[in-house]
DNA sequence: GTCTATACTCGGATAGAC
DNA sequence: GTCTATCCGAGTATAGAC
């Protein structure tokens, strides 16, 4: 936030941001001190406050840039699906793959909330709440063609974001298996928890599948 | 762990248990001082240590109790449920109400993990593994017995258990809804992430519903 | 078992020279 | 913009009196 385009200042700032960012992902940022960060820059502690005006800065200013690129990513991406079903399952997956390749900035906006003073924590959880509002949207809207059966939306999305931001606490590159496999199974589970046709084998070729309602 | 029973500090022990298990889970343990932990049981600072030999000590020994207590919890709660369909929404039901019981066990023993010395982190993260196993089992008798359509069942496992315990993050008692009617409402979603034949609706009246596999 | 007092280290943040 | 030096508060843990 606040960036001066061009200005040499600001590599200096990016350095910092990441090397707070792998810190804190690391220890905590509680337990990360300005010295530390600084030692990552190859600074003394006092040149950081030439960038940032506190250690909180620091933590403030990358939760919220990962919180409107991840909006601003979906924003993109939800323009390709055309039905709730779609929409789901290109979701699920989007959430899977960007959650995955930003492991350290879904960690410390997950885990360092409750050491933001009270702004900070309010304008984070504002943009975690609008970027819940499109798993909102998109079952409520499958809900309301019948694609889905959900006894409450709001609940359901929040099972389901916490589902697939599970895989970052577990997941890791290089295991048994890889991301597409893993994002394959994470679509069938998600589509058949709240679907009333179930789990559709076989089901992984496309986004754009048209599913009438099946009542129970 | 290691409670000299019927002694007199023993009861100072649990009042420090108590007011360091408040404090960790509302501040965060780096952000915890032990001046402020003796202040909770109207000690001075330095009468903790007639107790505990440091302060992570503390931390190591609720997540020991909390996640044996759990482990031993589902144990006795298990052997009500004969099948695989009957045990999984056992499981769902039990975890969710065990966890949203223990609000703050749960929190500490999910957030703080990575402020243990390598020796209690082990110890902490085996007790998970194992009470995860107890998952595992239920999903693979039931893709062996044909009611589950399993594609990896510890990936299963990961998702239901990320999804369940992501409950802690947003339900608070006297909002909305209550915890008999989330539950219902995961139990359903849980059940149709895995079986084949989907949600089934009016499902939640009992436990013991057998239920023939029915491929896609 | 608890107290007071304290050793020792480290934290965030600032001032002023260059 | 970065450096060195420093302020000042707070941290864990210990020692010894009671």
């Amino acid at each position: 936030m606040a960036r001066k385009a061009g200005s040499v200042g600001e590599e200096t700032a990016e350095r910092v941001r990441l090397a707070a960012l792998k810190l804190f992902a690391g220890k905590g940022y509680a337990a990360v001190s300005m010295r530390e960060i600084a030692a990552g820059v190859g600074l003394q502690a006092g040149a950081l406050y030439n960038h940032f005006p506190t250690k909180q800065a620091i933590l403030a200013d990358l939760m919220v840039a990962h919180m409107e690129a991840l909006i601003a990513a979906w924003e993109v991406e939800s323009r390709k699906f055309a039905t709730p079903v779609a929409a789901l399952e290109g979701f699920v997956r989007f959430h899977i793959r960007y959650h995955l390749s930003r492991g350290d900035e879904v960690f410390i906006s997950y885990m360092e909330l409750r050491n933001l003073e009270p702004e900070n924590f309010v304008r984070i959880e504002g943009l975690r709440k609008y970027y819940e509002g499109f798993l909102r949207k998109i079952l409520q809207a499958g809900a309301a063609s019948g694609s889905f059966s959900i006894a409450d939306v709001p609940v359901a999305a929040m099972a389901l974001i916490a589902m697939l931001t599970g895989l970052n606490t577990w997941f890791r590159a290089g295991g048994r298996l890889s991301v597409d496999e893993v994002e394959e199974i994470y679509v069938k589970m998600a589509l058949g928890s709240v679907m009333p046709g179930g789990i559709m084998q076989g089901s992984s070729d496309g986004a754009a599948r048209g599913l009438t309602a099946a009542g129970s």
